[in-house]
DNA sequence: ATAAAAGAGGACAAAAAAGGTCCCAAAGGT
DNA sequence: ACCTTTGGGACCTTTTTTGTCCTCTTTTAT
């Protein structure tokens, strides 16, 4: 329970991977991918994504390839995680204002609440740039 | 992200509901499952594993039922969850002893560790007596 | 004894999500 | 022009989720 998906997984390697290079060099997704160990044409997918949201910043044509679109220390691990999996939601009670349908005053919500508030905060204090250090 | 599947949540109410009955007091499934909404066919299969775990106990016949393995205060709503979702593992490289193939000093291992820490501590800290609070 | 009333258990199936692959278009460098 | 690299869409396969159905066993009531 409470898994990332490969893919997110993938994210997280591709990133700190890119993190590791020198600022302001490009690298190519192939060479990312292989060196991570991720299908090529899956990462370039999820990279495509990051590159719409500014994650990345993504240059084509020879010599192109991608490169952090911020500093490695502004983003956080939690920015990764939810851009590939979605927000981190515990129960999906969470997404809506309202109350739980079954029970009015619902005694489960405020637990899934805190758990949200958790785990956001741990990942939300971790940056590229701690993950990159070897 | 890190969502309950939708048997945990049928699992979880279903469980609140049982608790909420009076001590001693065998409730048959299908009221159950009418009473918070599930498919009864479902919910019996979720209980069947409970039942084999001692969550529940489970009477055959008529005037059988099912009922609380234990007192309600001492059934967490880690148990119900795992149950039915499995351990709670952020990632699945913390299954394994061994550290990550692609890291071997691995930076996101211990950020996994410290979520995985927090959400079990944050559910193991609830009870279905707290839950059944109305 | 027998019938009815539960849960136990297995088989099966539809739907959704995960995990990719492929192809062509667009853009940039030489 | 031509090659390289990302962008984007379509498509596909496998796995997981979310169930259903049928039969068997156990237990109770008559």
């Amino acid at each position: 329970m409470m898994g990332l998906t490969r893919k997110g997984e993938y994210a997280i390697r591709g990133m700190v991977y890119l993190a590791r290079k020198p600022d302001g060099e490009t690298t190519q997704v192939s060479e990312i991918a292989r060196a991570v160990d991720v299908p090529s044409a899956f990462l370039a997918k999820i990279f495509q994504d990051f590159s719409r949201i500014g994650l990345i910043r993504s240059y084509r044509g020879s010599g192109g390839g991608v490169i952090l679109g911020r500093a490695a220390e502004q983003i956080t691990l939690r920015e990764v995680v939810e851009a590939v999996e979605g927000p981190i939601l515990p129960n999906c009670c969470l997404v809506a204002d309202h109350e739980c349908e079954y029970d009015t005053q619902c005694q489960v919500h405020p637990v899934w609440r805190k758990v949200q508030t958790q785990v956001v905060g741990i990942l939300d204090s971790v940056t590229l740039r701690e993950l990159a250090r070897q």
